[in-house]
DNA sequence: CGACACCTTGAAGAGGTTCAAGAAATGTGG
DNA sequence: CCACATTTCTTGAACCTCTTCAAGGTGTCG
């Protein structure tokens, strides 16, 4: 469980220190904990939407069809599988990706506690990229016509799942700024900028950060070769920006990135 | 109108032979068809979902508020400005683009007759993207708590939202795969098949199109100089692939375009 | 401890950009 | 309707960033 009153897990460090975007509270593990899904969830406030009544908790409570735990390297869902659900993560981290006619790939996101994933497989009823675990993880299955039936009586849900999609829209937009027009430099201090402000959100550090993806995946989201990514890695340690060793960075300049992403190179 | 009983517009020509994707019939230019919004609207397949009973047309129609014209350059809504509608294209071309800070941008996307625009202001309830007429163009404003209200009640109305949406995220991961790990000749040729697909499910001919944008405007979509794109052109004009003049395209070998989108270099 | 996956770094090369100039098309105002 | 200004497009040459190829180092897991 995601949790701040367990010992922090094996991934990123949470700090106890305040400021959070929302606010995290710790949760005692009692039997109701395991059995009520939603409404004792530390993520609800990421996956849920706000200000339904109790009642309506309750049958939004209802969506989540199971829990499913997925080994890290195993795949969630892939390109071509029937769609029949949304999955929200409670724990773990997942990249999607999608493949050309030619075997050449593209990460398309990664995607941390929280979040939802399996958006693209509604129009087609296929899913059109493959989603695989990078950590043990566990997702709740929310089988997408409960949601749909569900949605048309609760509004509050109704609003939340436009949002939800839109906001995938707005990221996609945001990744494609990337890829076109920012050099190797900005796209890596905008890939973790990105992450430290979600993890942040989720009660981790802003200062560091432990990268659940190899040099590889983060080319591929970035639209680099991985050597590429290492070199401007081994940049941003000579330019005393960050701290890195293997997968665990260190950010010693937020500003510095800040400044790289946004300079057009013109410093 | 986009009618095909009418002449064909200055635009793109129509053609009259079969085979298209969606079957698209003349329309008597009656008073009625003024009138009435969608039930006669050529693009109701591309727009509106299918299968409604007389009925649930009746109020799916009424969702459109109202029709706005937009001249060549102007713009239909611009980063920040609230959001409230969606806007169904009836006819002309836009394109949509995203601002990084620093003054770079990006065209995200163009869109033509029977797609939907807008879908990024959902989540904070301001657009995030531009949206400027390359042709002149008139849109069906469709505000979104109509569509949100209407949708409850209407089953297949809520799928077909649902759809658009997932389709434009599905859409944009192509992009992603195109810009993250494409040439710029494969990016190119993948641009010109993507544009004929589309206009030919609205029964324009799949050998010919007439560029909207300038070679700018296509280069920022695919992550490319203006030159770049020119000497992709003249590229496809040595090999014999593609005729060109100016913004005029007439194809020439569609399976050398296809080949070059997903060859991967190695011929 | 050895095998394997992952990461770093160097050197050479390719693809795309930048800068620059000129040609073609388009629009505007007289 | 024509002349001129402006925008758009093409092409060349030099340059730069990222890729490719290669080798060696580091870390991890059975």
């Amino acid at each position: 469980m995601f949790d701040l009153a367990t010992p922090a897990p094996a991934t990123n460090q949470a700090v106890s220190s305040g400021g959070h975007r929302i606010d995290i509270k710790p949760v005692p593990m009692t039997p109701q904990t395991i059995k009520v899904a939603c409404s004792n969830c530390n993520l609800r406030e990421l996956c849920m939407p706000l200000g339904l009544t109790p009642q309506e908790l309750d049958r939004v409570e209802e969506i989540v069809a199971a829990r499913r735990k997925i080994k890290r390297g195993a795949t969630l869902f892939r390109n071509g599988d029937r769609f029949s659900s949304l999955f929200a993560i409670r724990t773990g981290f997942f990249k999607t990706s999608v493949a050309s006619e030619d075997g050449r790939d593209q990460v398309t996101g990664f995607q941390m506690a929280g979040e939802i994933i399996g958006l693209d497989g509604i129009v087609n009823e296929h899913h059109t990229c493959d989603a695989i675990a990078l950590e043990d993880a566990e997702v709740c299955v929310m089988p997408f016509d409960r949601i749909e039936e569900l949605s048309r009586e609760v509004n509050a849900l109704q609003r939340h799942v436009h949002k939800i999609m839109s906001r995938e829209i707005v990221r996609e937009n945001g990744v494609m700024l990337l890829l076109g027009s920012m050099r190797a430099e900005e796209r890596l201090a905008a890939f973790l900028l990105n992450l430290l402000q979600r993890l942040h959100a989720r009660g981790f550090s802003q200062l560091e950060l432990v990268l659940r993806m190899t040099r590889e995946e983060i080319g591929s989201y970035l639209g680099l070769k991985l050597e590429t990514v290492s070199r401007a890695f081994s940049k941003f340690v000579d330019d005393g920006i960050v701290e890195v060793k293997q997968r665990h960075v260190k950010i010693l300049d937020t500003e510095a990135l800040k400044k790289i992403v946004n300079s057009q190179q013109c410093l």
